[in-house]
DNA sequence: CGCTTCCTACTACACTCGTAGAACGACAGG
DNA sequence: CCTGTCGTTCTACGAGTGTAGTAGGAAGCG
């Protein structure tokens, strides 16, 4: 039986709420399509995971449609369907919605009052963001 | 000092990361101690949920420490043990682990290049908190 | 050719969460 | 006093997650 007959690619899947292991994996993705071989091999030194384990997340990750799985030989490789700054907006999105009522400068405030982040450092940040200009924001 | 360092399930939490719905609930108790029945209310018009639900979530807060139950006759009362800036500092620093590496910068980028802030909005913010003195800042 | 190795797919288990019905005990109205 | 009502507690179930063992097939080694 295939891995994953995707009639439901799900391809953009909107909503995309991850956990901290499944974060690990996407991160060890993002740099690139890997095998369950090398995914493990990636997180082996933070976590102790077992081999099927990185199987099973990647197999589940698949099934929401957040990972596309290609198969080479007998060996599967995985990359992302969702870039990274997708996750982030929806992630931090929903933080801002469900802690600050939907109110992103609520969030900043947060931040500057935790000492999290000092007044100059906008300026800095959005230096940094003129001088490099749109990495990646698309939306279909 | 912490007022009681208990280690049994019921004190003391720390990391603190709740879902939507049991910060709709807190988000009632941080408005003052309620009963099932007063949080069920405050709750309706959002979401329609049964009596007994609001219950099983109340119970499961308490059994995780972060909420109070006070017996009045047969009514329980339940109060927050976390506050909401509690709260928050905990997830918010969880996403910044967890989704920026650890640099609470580059939230705020993320923030500034999804347009969620302008860069104005840092002084507003700073100028905010500066005549709005440390409300509750405590940790050892 | 047969055995070892490497993969994937399936199955499993303990937990948490959302959701709620069923059971049970106390209090109040008739 | 008896019974209905209300509130708590118990039990349940489906889904998702972290974690991993077992089964089965292909690939390579000798």
């Amino acid at each position: 039986m295939s891995p994953q007959e995707n009639d439901d690619p799900g391809d953009s899947p909107d909503g995309v709420a991850l956990s901290e292991l499944q974060l690990d994996v996407m991160r060890v993705l993002w740099r690139g399509e890997a095998s369950v071989a090398e995914v493990a091999a990636a997180l082996a030194k933070s976590r102790g995971l077992a081999h099927t384990t990185v199987a099973t997340v990647l197999t589940r990750l698949g099934r929401r449609g957040v990972v596309a799985a290609r198969r080479d030989g007998r060996q599967l490789y995985y990359s992302p369907t969702v870039s990274e700054s997708q996750v982030r907006r929806s992630m931090v999105g929903d933080l801002i919605q469900n802690l600050f009522k939907g109110d992103p400068r609520a969030l900043l405030a947060h931040l500057v009052s935790e000492s999290e982040v000092a007044p100059g450092d906008l300026d800095k940040v959005q230096a940094l963001l003129a001088e490099r200009p749109g990495k990646d924001r698309g939306r279909p």
